[in-house]
DNA sequence: CGGCGCTGGTCTAACGTTGCACCGACCATA
DNA sequence: TATGGTCGGTGCAACGTTAGACCAGCGCCG
């Protein structure tokens, strides 16, 4: 009863009075190559011994494994629970399996969950932590490492056989600032935590390359990015910076009247933030998000927000990876580039006054 | 280059000049047992030809695995990624690895994830759909699969070995109830979607018992329980369910004034329902969820709720798991039920008039 | 000086699966 | 009656690692 053991392919075969070999044809889609009787028999076995093929023992034998690994910040993020979610329906709906990790954006950390999926046998990653590079990865792509990126677009010194997958970040920026801009507010805010992700580096510049087309400068918006490159914030407590930095933000003299978070738990902090100091969303202070998670329309008031399509990108980072597990010949590095939509909503009004 | 093929021990050895038995030494704690010159020229051949071990060969030789399964409804809800987050880092803390299945509550579904993580050669499971019955998971259990069921307290006919931790949802939801019977409320609802798990049916049962305490009965209150059993609602879909609710329920006759939500996600679209009707959430409807999770308090008007300690109780679920993977012997079945705690914030407030 | 125990290693047999190479029996054809 | 071909199945080596059995050399003690 006790007998952590598994059943064997061996067992299976001696109940069914046939070879292991046998088994393993049947197993293996072979089944054409048996009567239809000793079929039977053998699956009848299968079934009363309850037998499971051993992974370890296959995966050593073939060298294969049907799994894949996926790295994000943190699935404490709600956008993260739900591109993890259609990621995984992608991979099951072909046979795949997904392994979740969570870097907290920590390259030393990724590099050893990275090693780990390495030795577990898994050769192809979608990375989605945004890290600007990927020199820490160095040396399992030379051995073979298939990596898609995730919501980073390609560098001038990304391995070649890279393929990036990504809504255009700058754009994306571009459309929240412009969409603040129309609406009249001419003294913006860009709150983030550290600039530390590429993502996060484009979605600056979309902020700032909008400001200078309406004529603004830079230096007429404020930036508020996590109070300093040394300090690291989670995705977890992107919200609390953002409640953080809208009650530093708005007790300034001449404070902005539109803020553009770095996504959208920020914003909703930003809110919570403006919110404590008796201040009204919208009304008082625009603001604007990004990803488009299911709580940015359940909120009060619901989100501005740039979205980002995570179903079909999960779907397509998936697709993605699997065609270069299959055919590493086919590893061409390439990117895709995905429009970002601005989903306007009721968190953004022309500045008051 | 393209070599997929790993390093291994053997051609560390041969590097090192030693035997392959003696890396394996090394790697295994016995290090002791040779020269410090000849450890360093292992350590240095290791170092220079990113030799990794290969998992699959050492499970199958050794039998173990340090990984352990975790099976949530959705981490499409951000109470299960934040749970998976404190799980993940319990396990890595011991130098385990999770891995995370979302079984949208389908028993047929769990079962095929839990039958594949025991091929995989995983011994041990953490177990969170809370569903009624185990018993589509009783042939792995029997054959020795650890179970630890979180938010799910054990049953009558549940397998002797099985360890539940939970908080107590049926005082949870006297709690939330009792919450809204102390400010006045007296026409109440309970939103939900189909009580299909355990825990479920108890918060209802928790809700019922309040109210009878109080002098009502349950015939007072209305119940909305996602429109009929057969219909299933997964996790994320739990706030669009909630708005449905809400919208249903406060244009009946005789409306209710104060609404117990299932979870905080349903609670969040259940204040989303209040205000698609023009009404004010806690000035005209109280709300109170069940979880507490980060957005609750992010939430305007911040949501009164229920708090489940995801992180201790994470912690728990692994110490416990950990126990029994290493000395199954120690496997008698144990319940852990801890006592929940109202969080009370601004969605709640006395009824109208 | 014979035997003991220690040190620093190596040898070897598994772990469970797979898939190629092989094989005997039977049938059809020349 | 050889020849060859299919059918239905088996034998075996290998995948990379581990751990217990084993061993040679050395110093030491009685």
């Amino acid at each position: 009863m006790q007998s952590t053991a598994g059943v064997t392919i061996q067992q299976v075969a001696e109940a069914a009075g046939v070879s292991a070999s046998t088994v393993s044809n049947l197993l293996n889609g072979r089944a054409h190559r048996m009567q239809p009787e000793t079929r039977r028999r053998i699956e009848k076995a299968i079934d009363r011994l309850g037998y499971r093929p051993n992974r370890a023992a296959r995966q050593l034998r073939t060298g294969r494994t049907q799994t894949v690994g996926l790295v994000v910040p943190s699935v404490g993020n709600p956008f993260w629970g739900a591109f993890a979610l259609h990621l995984e329906s992608a991979a099951l709906a072909e046979g795949y399996h997904v392994l979740l990790c969570n870097s907290e954006r920590d390259p030393e950390r990724e590099r050893q969950y990275i090693d780990e999926l390495w030795s577990d046998g898994i050769r192809g990653v979608i990375l989605c932590s945004s890290l600007p590079s990927l020199e820490h990865l160095r040396p399992l792509i030379d051995r073979g490492l298939q990596l898609v990126a995730f919501d980073r677009i390609a560098q001038a010194d990304d391995p070649e056989t890279l393929v990036s997958i990504s809504i255009d970040n700058t754009v994306g920026a571009q459309l929240a600032t412009n969409h603040l801009l129309e609406l009249g507010h001419r003294r913006l805010a860009f709150v983030s935590g550290a600039l530390g992700s590429i993502n996060r580096k484009h979605r600056y510049r979309g902020f700032v390359d909008a400001l200078e087309r309406a004529g603004l400068t830079a230096d007429d918006a404020t930036v508020w990015s996590g109070g300093g490159a040394t300090e690291q914030f989670g995705d977890v407590a992107a919200a609390e910076l953002g409640r953080t930095a809208a009650r530093e933000l708005l007790t300034r003299d001449d404070p902005p009247t539109g803020i553009v978070a770095i996504n959208d738990m920020c914003a909703l902090g930003v809110c919570r933030g403006i919110r404590d100091l008796g201040r009204r969303v919208a009304n008082d202070v625009s603001v604007v998000g990004f990803d488009d998670i299911v709580l940015a329309d359940l909120a009060d008031p619901p989100l501005t927000t740039v979205r980002q399509p995570s179903a079909e990108l999960a779907a397509s980072a998936f697709a993605e990876l699997k065609r270069r597990i299959e055919d590493p010949g086919s590893a061409k590095g390439r990117s895709l580039l995905v429009r970002p939509e601005l989903v306007v909503r009721e968190s953004t009004a022309p500045p008051p006054r």
